[in-house]
DNA sequence: CGTTATGATTGAAC
DNA sequence: GTTCAATCATAACG
C-alpha cells in the first residue's frame, strides 16, 4: 500500500501567503527607513532596491549596527507611539476574520475511524482487539484464522507505525514553525506595535493549515486500513467449508423443521455455539439452505430423507420415553403431518 | 483444467 | 430488523 503524504514544507510555503494577508502595511522596513528621513526628499524606490541587492555577508554586521542604531533614536519612541495609533484604528477591521470551528466533522469522524481500527489510540493491545473482533465475525476453524490474521495484524501495525511517526513529523514542524513565526514576530515588534492577539491569530492560522495536511494523512491512512481490511478479511476470498460435524448439526436442525426452518435468535444462537460458528453464519446458512433447497427439492431428497430417519429416530426415542413419564408429549418435530391449526390449538 | 458445492455479500422487499 | 434472490469468490471434486 502507498501512502500519499504531502511533504510539511509544501504547506510551509503556502502559509508565507496568509501570514501577510490583512497585516496593515505600518511596520515594513520600508516605513522604518522612511522615519528616518522624514524630513528629506522620499528617497528613489530603484535606489532602496539598488541597496537590498548589495547586501552581502559583511554588510550584515553594518546593518546589525544600524538596526540597533534606529532602535537607539531619539524619534523613535515618538514614532512608535504614532504607529500604535495607526494600528490602534486599523484593528477594527482585522476583527471579523476569527470565527472558529474547532470541532470539524470530518476530521472527527477520521479520528474514531482510525480509534475503532486500532491505527490511533493504545498500543498493540487495543490495536489487536479490533482484529480479534474481525477474526471472531470472520470465524472459521480457529487454528488457520489465526495464521492469516497475524498477517494482517503485522500490516496494521506498519500501517500504524508510519501514521504515528508521520503524526509526530507534524507535530514537530508545526511547533517548530510557530515558534519561529512567534520569534519573528516578536523581534519584529520592537520596531512595530504587534498585539498578542495578532500573534496568537497567526498561532491559530499556523494551526489550522497544519491540521488540514493532518486530515490529509488521516485520509489517506484510513483508505490504506480499508484497503487491507477488504484484501485479508473479506471472508469470501478465503471461503472455508464448515466442518463435517458442524454441518451435520445444522442439517439435522434444518431437516427436522422442515416445515418451518426459520430458528429463532435462541435456537440460532445455541446452533451456532454447537458448529463453532457465529450467529450470522448460521444465519448465512440457513438463508442459503432454504432457498437451495427450494430451487431444487429433487436435488436435496436424498439428504432428506437421511436426516429425517436419524431425526424421526431421536424423536422416537424422547417421545418414547415422555410417554414413559407422563402424558403424550407433542411430537412436533420431524416431517410432522399435523395441520398448522391443531399444532396451534395444542400450544 | 472445467464443473459443482458452498459460504458470504448485496440489494430489494416486507 | 429479517428474508429472498441473485451473485461473487473460493473450495472441492472429477
Amino acid at each position: 500500500m502507498k501512502m500519499r503524504l504531502d511533504h510539511p514544507n509544501e504547506m510551509l510555503t503556502g502559509l508565507t501567503g496568509l501570514g501577510g494577508l490583512s497585516q496593515p502595511d505600518v511596520g515594513d522596513p520600508d516605513s522604518v527607513r522612511k522615519q528616518q528621513s522624514l524630513g528629506q526628499p522620499q528617497q528613489d524606490i530603484g535606489d532602496i532596491l539598488q541597496q537590498i541587492m548589495a547586501i552581502t555577508d559583511e554588510s550584515l554586521d553594518e546593518a546589525q549596527a544600524r538596526k540597533h542604531a534606529l532602535n537607539c533614536h531619539r524619534m523613535k519612541p515618538a514614532l512608535f507611539s504614532v504607529l500604535c495609533e495607526i494600528k490602534e484604528k486599523t484593528v477594527l477591521s482585522i476583527r471579523g476574520v476569527q470565527e472558529e470551528d474547532p470541532p470539524d466533522p470530518q476530521i472527527m469522524r477520521l479520528d474514531n475511524m482510525l480509534l475503532a481500527e486500532g491505527v490511533s489510540g493504545p498500543e498493540k493491545g487495543g490495536g489487536s482487539a479490533a482484529a480479534a473482533a474481525a477474526a471472531a465475525a470472520a470465524g472459521g476453524s480457529p487454528t488457520d484464522s489465526s495464521i492469516e490474521h497475524s498477517d494482517y495484524r503485522a500490516k496494521l501495525a506498519q500501517i500504524r507505525q508510519i501514521y504515528h511517526s508521520e503524526l509526530e513529523k507534524y507535530e514537530q514542524a508545526c511547533s517548530e514553525f510557530t515558534n519561529h513565526v512567534m520569534n519573528l514576530l516578536r523581534e519584529q515588534s520592537r520596531t512595530r506595535p504587534i498585539s498578542p492577539k495578532e500573534i496568537e491569530r497567526m498561532v491559530a492560522i499556523i494551526h489550522r493549515k497544519f491540521s488540514s495536511i493532518q486530515m490529509q494523512l488521516k485520509q489517506s491512512t484510513c483508505e490504506a486500513v480499508m484497503i487491507l481490511r477488504s484484501r485479508f478479511l473479506d471472508a469470501r476470498r478465503k471461503r472455508r467449508n464448515f466442518n463435517k460435524q458442524a454441518t451435520e448439526v445444522l442439517n439435522e436442525y434444518f431437516y427436522s423443521h422442515l416445515s418451518n426452518p426459520y430458528p429463532s435468535e435462541e435456537a440460532k444462537e445455541e446452533l451456532a455455539k454447537k458448529c463453532g460458528i457465529t450467529v450470522s453464519q448460521v444465519s448465512n446458512w440457513f438463508g442459503n439452505k432454504r432457498i437451495r433447497y427450494k430451487k431444487n427439492i429433487g436435488k436435496f431428497q436424498e439428504e432428506a430423507n437421511l436426516y429425517a430417519v436419524k431425526t424421526a429416530v431421536d424423536a422416537a426415542n424422547v417421545s418414547a420415553q415422555a410417554s414413559q413419564a407422563n402424558s403424550p408429549a407433542t411430537p412436533n418435530s420431524g416431517i410432522s403431518s399435523i395441520p398448522p391449526h391443531f399444532i396451534v390449538l395444542l400450544k
